[in-house]
DNA sequence: CAGTAG
DNA sequence: CGGCCTTACTG
DNA sequence: GCCG
């Protein structure tokens, strides 16, 4: 602990200071995690200014309303002054379909945040739920909610703690769902994502909601009872589980989905008012935060202190809980995305920043620990209440235990808060295909801050050229319709070569994701000789197709070296009708006794 | 062989 | 305290 | 950073 390595290495130890006021010149741009899986968290980019950052700042500018006084000074920040962040501010939350738990926690983060509760839903501006609005009326028993009234997912409570900012609550709206088509194949072949009949909603309900402008709450409403409904698990409770279910493959919330996404990439950024609060009270070197005693954080004691398992547990050894179900296809949901489902999307947000610094600092088997923690935590279902109920999972120890600690209490870690200037730059770099943190660091060394001067000065490989080129559209992730057209394609072309041979989707395709980085399909034979020679022709003919657009080839194999073994394709393609994205296309070719093991190793698990 | 992707 | 990461390809 |  605290022991600072001498490393020569003057890029890594150089942490930046945001000094308060400071403008901020670095728009944390759109991250698509593929397989690289969330590598950049930050981005530098001289390009367009993302949209949220607009509606952010107008956030921020409405909580200065809101706030008596004019100007908050980081020094206040941690403070148990009024000026917190959802001071003045008055929700009500609806706890059906949220765990107890869950509901104390989000009710702790509201209320130690300055936030009111009041359960009457009149004074309320917001109504933190996860039922659809039309529930909520039977729940409240009115035929239409208050003027006024925004439905947001309870979520968005600990979005705006991590990014420590008020967020524009429409972004995790929560509106009934609508039934929509969402094909991408012209030809209509997959339509693979099917709306559940569902047809009850009214569609009145969402429009009624969405018009809601955003109204500063009451300033000194006191009143902090909640809307507790009897949690009768009747077939109401089925339909609006049902009704969850259907919006999140419908498209209409595809696009919310997206927007989600989107927030999830610059809820992390290190914007100034995120830093500068901790700088004024925290040297930003330390690893340490001893000088820390006149933060006052505000606990609701009753969460944590009271649980049993918490004093008792503490130290004593019980066996790890290893997480059931380390496959994604064995556990039952495997149409879910696991980064929406996310029970603890804001301890493991945390996790992944200290993730990517250990990366940065070559801290190669820390990076490991990290992403087995992130991995195992999101896949935890259920929402840590505390660093000792985490300290139970197998994978995290004490360390992490007390970082977990600390996001519960505070909603953030300062540890994470300590990023180097240069992590953001890094971050960007290595978002170029082919460029990992040694040529990401080069191209730092060489003076290089965002592409184009890397464009301008360095010499990147053909690869690294590719992904300079299609740099935005390989950030993003493309619809599961869209990964599944991409694929069908290939396997079309691949059964044109030879009638015989066996084509599969796999990757997050296979694992049900809504949303992919990429296109994974692995091609074998049963005679267990031709998947090695039908890879080149396969490629030839996908050139010539007009079907699937090959656009550039990242490696094609080139020389025969392993005798059985699997060699690959990587190349970057695209759909010629849609959108034109430019999208990754990754194709195996697998000897036909070993397919089982190809199935385990593509489809298993996240973590290889 | 180092670096990278997956 | 030592071990933790398979494999194949590019340059 | 976590585990044995």
């Amino acid at each position: 602990m605290g022991k600072r390595r001498s490393s020569p290495d003057t890029l890594i130890d150089a942490h930046v200071r945001f000094s308060p006021g400071q403008p901020k010149t670095k728009h944390a741009k759109k991250d698509l995690s593929n397989a690289k899986n969330a590598v950049s968290l930050l981005r530098l980019d001289s390009g367009s200014t993302p949209p949220l950052a607009s509606e952010q700042t107008d956030y921020q500018h409405a909580e200065a309303l809101k706030t008596t006084s004019p100007k908050r000074t980081s020094h206040e920040s941690l403070t148990n002054t009024r000026n917190k962040l959802f001071g003045g501010l008055c929700a009500s939350l609806i706890s059906e379909n949220i765990s107890r738990v869950r509901a104390k926690i989000i009710r702790r983060l509201w209320t130690s945040n300055g936030g009111t509760l009041d359960d009457t839903a009149q004074t309320a501006k917001l109504i933190l739920s996860e039922v659809s609005p039309s529930r909520l009326r039977q729940i409240l028993d009115v035929q239409q909610l208050p003027e006024g009234v925004q439905v947001i997912y309870p979520d968005w409570v600990s979005r705006c703690i991590a990014s420590n900012a008020l967020l524009d609550p429409t972004i995790c709206q929560v509106s009934d769902p609508v039934e929509v088509d969402c094909a991408v194949a012209s030809d209509g072949t997959l339509t693979d994502i099917e709306i559940g009949d569902h047809g009850s909603e009214t569609a009145s309900d969402s429009t009624e909601v969405l018009e809601l402008e955003r109204v500063s709450g009451p300033l000194g409403s006191d009143t902090t009872h909640l809307v507790t409904s009897a949690p009768a698990f009747t077939e109401n409770m089925d339909t609006s589980r049902k009704a969850e279910t259907t919006s999140e493959v419908s498209a209409d919330s595809l696009l919310s989905r997206i927007i989600h996404e989107e927030q999830d990439r610059t809820r992390l950024s290190v914007d100034g008012a995120n830093a500068d609060r901790f700088e004024s009270d925290f040297d930003v070197e330390s690893d340490e935060f001893d000088g820390i005693d006149d933060e006052v954080i505000e606990i609701d004691d009753d969460a944590t202190a009271t649980k049993p398992e918490d004093s008792l547990t503490k130290g004593v050894d019980q066996p790890k809980i290893r997480s059931q179900g380390r496959f994604l296809c064995m556990q039952e949901n495997g149409r879910k995305d696991i980064d929406m489902n996310n029970k603890n999307a804001q301890i493991t947000d945390v996790l992944e920043v200290l993730l990517r610094r250990s990366e940065a600092e070559g801290e190669h088997f820390r990076v490991l620990s990290y992403r087995r923690a992130i991995q195992t935590l999101k896949r935890h279902g259920k929402t840590i209440e505390s660093g000792s109920e985490a300290r139970k999972i197998f994978g995290i120890g004490g360390k992490m235990a007390d970082i977990i600690d600390e996001v519960i209490e505070t909603g953030r870690s300062r540890k994470a808060e300590t990023v180097p200037e240069s992590q953001a730059v890094l971050a960007l770099f290595q978002g170029v295909h082919g460029c990992g943190i040694k040529v990401a660091r080069s191209w730092y060394a060489q003076g290089c801050r965002t592409l184009d001067d890397v464009r301008a000065k360095a010499r990147p490989t053909h690869n690294q050229l590719l992904g300079l080129q299609f740099y935005d559209d390989l950030q993003q992730k493309m619809p599961r319709n869209e990964a599944g057209a991409i694929g069908e394609c290939v396997i079309q072309t691949c059964r044109s070569i030879d009638s015989k041979s066996q084509c599969t989707i796999m990757g997050s395709y296979r694992r049900g994701r809504p949303m992919c980085g990429d296109v994974d399909v692995i091609v074998t034979h049963p005679d267990g000789r031709s998947h090695q020679t039908i890879l080149p022709a396969l490629i030839a003919r996908l050139k010539e197709s007009s079907s699937l657009l090959l656009i550039a080839d990242l490696h094609l194999h080139s020389s025969s070296s392993g005798y059985d073994s699997a060699t690959s394709y990587m190349g970057i393609c695209r759909l010629p009708e849609g959108a034109g994205i430019h999208r990754r296309l990754d194709i195996w070719t697998v000897p036909w006794d070993e397919m089982g093991a190809a199935f385990l190793h593509w489809t298993g698990n996240d973590i290889l």
